[in-house]
Order: C-alpha cells, then structure tokens, then sequence
DNA sequence: GCTTAGTGTTGCCTATTACGCAATGACAAT
DNA sequence: ATTGTCATTGCGTAATAGGCAACACTAAGC
C-alpha cells in the first residue's frame, strides 16, 4: 500500500524531479505527487523541502528512502531465496527408510542428488516400516522406503519392485556350494533371523507353515547389518533379499543362494501421503528414486 | 501492492485459517485466498500446502512469513524514527555564527536546547559573515547569525538587535576610569583591532573618516578571542561589541568604555533562506534564538 | 459406513484506489 | 518581463481489492 508511494519517492529522488520519475516510470506526475503527499500524511512530516525549484530530501526524507532501500534489499534476497527453493538448489527433504534398504543403491541416488543439488539437505531417518508409514502420515517425512505395501487409505504406494529373498551363507558354509536350497535344508543348519515383527520373518513364517518345518534361529537380532556380518563370518545362514548384502556378494564374502520351493518376495514400496503436494527438492528426490526402482524393477524381472 | 498479501499470509498462519483470518481483519476469506494465490504466483511456488483442512506452510511459506516479519519490524523502528524526528527529539540542525557572537547569550540557549532535545545534534560553523550568508542561501545551515542585516534577496532577517561598541582595556590601563572615551583618546594609545573585512573594523573606519582620525593598529588579527585576550592582558586597547567579552568584563580582567562620540552599533541578525521550510529540530532553535534575541533587544533598548 | 461442520476456492458484482489529462500557481533562468 | 519547467489539484476513467454465494473438499462425529 505504501509501498509504491515509497518507490515512487525513491525514483523521484534519484530522477532529480517528480516528473522526471513520471516519465522512467511510465505514470503521471500527478500521481507521484499524490503517493508523496500521502505518504508525507502518513508520517506526520515532509519528506520534501517545498517551494524550492530542486527536490531536496528533508531528514525525514532521507529516513524513508533509506528504509525503501533496505526494503528493496530484503525482497530481493527472498526473490533469491525463492528461486533457490524453486530451483530445488536449496531446501530440506526427509525421507524414511528401512535399515534393509541401507546399501550401494540407496547411497548412488542420494550421492547423485547431492551431487546435483548440494545446497539441499537430505534428512533420512532409519527405522522400522510401522514408524516409516506414520512419520509419512504425519507429514514428518515426504516419503519412505518400506519392505511391504501398507494398507493405509491414505497412503500412497509411487511404486514397488518384488525382490526374492536368499539364502546368505559364507563360502565355506556346507550349503554354499548348492545352486538351490530348500527350507528342509535350512533347518539342518544354524541359523540367524530378525525378530518377529520383520517382515522377513514373517515371510518365512508363511513358508515354513505350508512346509510344516519350523526354524529354531539360533540368533535373533533386530539389525540387518549384524545378520549379514554374522553369515559373513561363517557361523551361522541368514535370509535376506538379494539388494540388502549386494556388496558382500559382489566381493565374496556372502553367498546368495535361491531358495528351492516358492517363498513370497518382499516388495519394496516407494509411499507418499496421498494428496500431498511435494516441494521441489523433495519432488526431486522422489522421482529420482521412483525411476531409480523402475530401473531395478526392469533388470529384475528381465 | 504484495505487502497486503503478505499481511494476509502472516494473519492465515497466526489465526490457523484463512476464514479466521478474514474474522480478525473484517475481511472476507475469499479476498485472503486470492491475495495468497497472487502471491504464490508471484513467487511461483504454493505457500500453503493444499488439500489439507489445516493451513501447513511450506518452506517458501516460511521465508515469506520471515521476509515479512523483518518488513514490520523495519517498518516500525521507521515510525519510531519518524516519531523521534516530527517530536524534535532527534535530528541535525545545523547553524553559523560569527565568532564575536561566541559567549554566554549563545552557550546558553544551546545548553539549554541540548537539554531539552539530547539526540539533537547541534552542528555550528564558526566563520565569518559572508560565508555565514552564502551557507544559509545554499541550504548548508539552517540559520545563521551575522553582525549586520545582509542585504541579499533572498535572505530573510527574522530578527536583529543593535548593540553599541565598547572600548575594551585592561583595569589597570590609563584609560580605565574614564567614563567615555573618545577617538581622540584611542589614537593615543597602541590598539589592536580586526582585519579590514571586519565589521567592527568598517564601522570605525566611517567614524575615523567623520573625525579626520585614523587609527594605527598595532596588532591585526582576525580572531576575538585574541583581541580580547590582547586587551586583557593590559598593553593594548581594542573595540568590540559588550556581549562579546561579557565574562572578561563581568569578573573584572576587561573594563568596557562607552565612546564619547556617536558611533555605529554592531547589528546582530538571525538570518534564514527566504521561502525555506525548516523542519522541526531547526525550528525549535530557531525560536529559542528569535524569543533569547527578543529579550535581549529589550534590555539593551532599556 | 454416512453425515456434518468447517475449509479453501471460484464467479460475479460492488467499492475503493490509483491513474491520466488538463488547468493552475510557483519558481528560476533567459 | 517572459518563458519553460516544476509541483499540485479537480475530475473522469481504469485497475484493483473486497463481498457474497456457490462449490469442492477434508476431517472429524456418530
């Protein structure tokens, strides 16, 4: 509102005269004179000296065009401010993801995202699915990586990718030399499983059930880290999907045995709260993601 | 023009709604969102998150609320400024005088002033007449004092006090008991008077002139101060206008000698640049002069 | 499950505000 | 003395904000 009348000052003063400033300005002098005088009401003073034929900024004058340049100083460094979140040059994204998500391809997407866009900060929170699917409710996170497709009504599931679970053995475990293991097998050997509330073990659990076999883990520990560590070094088997110890099997540390019979896959699920709309940096990210696993999702059922 | 959108922004957060917002401003909801959406074009990212019954703001929404809370603050310590200024409690005022005008009458009204308006800052140029006038007419003071009444057209002579030379000399010099001195008397004896630019110094030479006499000054020199100390310290007399050595003659170092023969008086002026408006500050002093020269004038007249 | 109270948004109209043009008065330079 | 330029003011016009009602939608309540 007094806004222009403070432009129109300022232009005035720089311009020499208000009609000077009229004609950079494309508006009238009369107008000028209006927007000054009110502006002048407004602060009880004149901001001009009159009856002299050459403007001149009383103190009160100088006052006000000193505020109108930090004004303009502040606006524009929001105006850059601004374009920066537009650009998703800057900004935050929070995102919730399993531990047994944690591995090179989750580290390759965000390492190219900070790559692109090194003024964003990418907030990601490791926990279990059930707090994953409520932060993303909750509007806590903007999306997340969970090892199921969640019932919720109000999730919104971008896109999943099955992956068959394995038989993790070290090289030189018994069973590492078979190209197929079956749960009878499993149960002859020790072994290391999540506890009850992993998906995983669930999954088994279903398995186990139809075969009518019951494995008795020898080790129970909720960290996907410790059950690959644990195989790894020759002890004991561990049952994982293949993208939760890709590196150890690249390198030979872990082998990755299919299993014999049919298990249920797990499904990783890309989840956003549905209706909500995505601020740049994170919209980013999420469809890095999403073409990431429909990347993976292709290599994987080819 | 953007600053009542982002006053309608600022009021939807703090009031929960936009429907509650409008309550609060006695605006209707309608105008509050249209207000918003312009703003989000401007700026061309949503500052809401939409599709949610509450009002979320997003990152952009928040640097805006940010931009705008450093506006009002700005804006206030504007208006506190603008106050400080229209209440003469802050500013400059800016003056000449001449330096034979240096002394109580004037340290006074300043101190007093001071007193009365501690963030004023007083700027006094101590210089000669007509660089007194010249600095008046160009804006540089606001006022300004001389000892005579300028006859420029431009300058507006608020008010002047005549006051009658003095034949300064020491107590102990020949010269001190008498009650009039005449020209005569001063030829007599080494003076000390002002270079031929002084007013003081034109206003004897048209009394010398009438009474065929000259004076011979021993020493020149363009400063009061030493002619007043010349004079005090008892080898020399001197002439000069009584308020100029007041304290020298009221604790007794000087002895002030009215002359025997009509001369000149000295004329202080206040002068001003006719037609300029004078902001508050300048003013109050200006006034605090007019009213001090006021009385004075009629304590000489008595 | 459906209902209901509350939300933001949009279309249409009115009120307010800024604007342009022309006339006026004031000042400084020629 | 005059001329050109300046700011200002009155009046009609254009742009903008505001109000009202209807609509689409969400989040609870039952």
């Amino acid at each position: 509102m007094s806004d222009i009348a403070l432009r129109y000052l300022y232009e005035t003063v720089q311009a020499g005269s208000m009609r000077a400033a009229g004609d950079r300005l494309g508006i009238a002098a009369s107008s000028i004179s209006r927007q000054v005088a009110q502006l002048e009401q407004e602060y009880g003073m004149p901001l001009f000296e009159r009856g002299r034929r050459t403007i001149q900024l009383t103190q009160a004058g100088e006052l006000a065009i000193e505020h109108y340049r930090s004004l303009m100083a502040n606006r524009e460094s929001l105006a850059m401010r601004m374009e920066e979140l537009r650009e998703a040059r800057t900004g935050t994204v929070s995102l919730g993801v399993g531990e047994g998500f944690l591995g090179p391809f989750f580290n390759q997407l965000i390492d190219r995202f900070h790559l692109e866009h090194p003024q964003v900060q990418v907030l990601s929170t490791v926990t279990s699915s059930t707090a994953i699917v409520r932060s993303v409710l909750a509007d806590e996170a903007h999306f997340g990586l969970v090892l199921y497709t969640p019932a919720e009504p109000n999730i919104r599931v971008r896109i999943s990718v099955n992956e068959p679970l394995r038989v993790m053995v070290a090289p030189g475990h018994p069973l590492a030399d078979k190209t197929r293991v079956s749960l009878a097998d499993l149960v002859e050997h020790p072994i290391c499983l999540g506890p009850e509330e992993f998906l995983i073990r669930q999954l088994m659990r279903t398995a186990e059930a139809r075969q009518r076999l019951f494995l008795e883990p020898v080790i129970v520990i909720n960290s996907i880290q410790a059950m690959r560590d644990l195989a790894a070094s020759g002890s004991v088997t561990t049952v994982l999907p293949e993208f939760s110890a890709r590196p150890e099997i690249a390198d030979g540390r872990l082998v990755a045995i299919p299993f014999d019979e049919t298990i249920e896959t797990v499904t990783v699920s890309l989840i956003t709260r549905i209706g909500r709309q995505l601020e740049s940096a994170p919209r980013r990210l999420l469809t890095a993601f999403e073409s990431g696993m429909a990347r993976w999702a292709a290599t994987t059922s080819r």
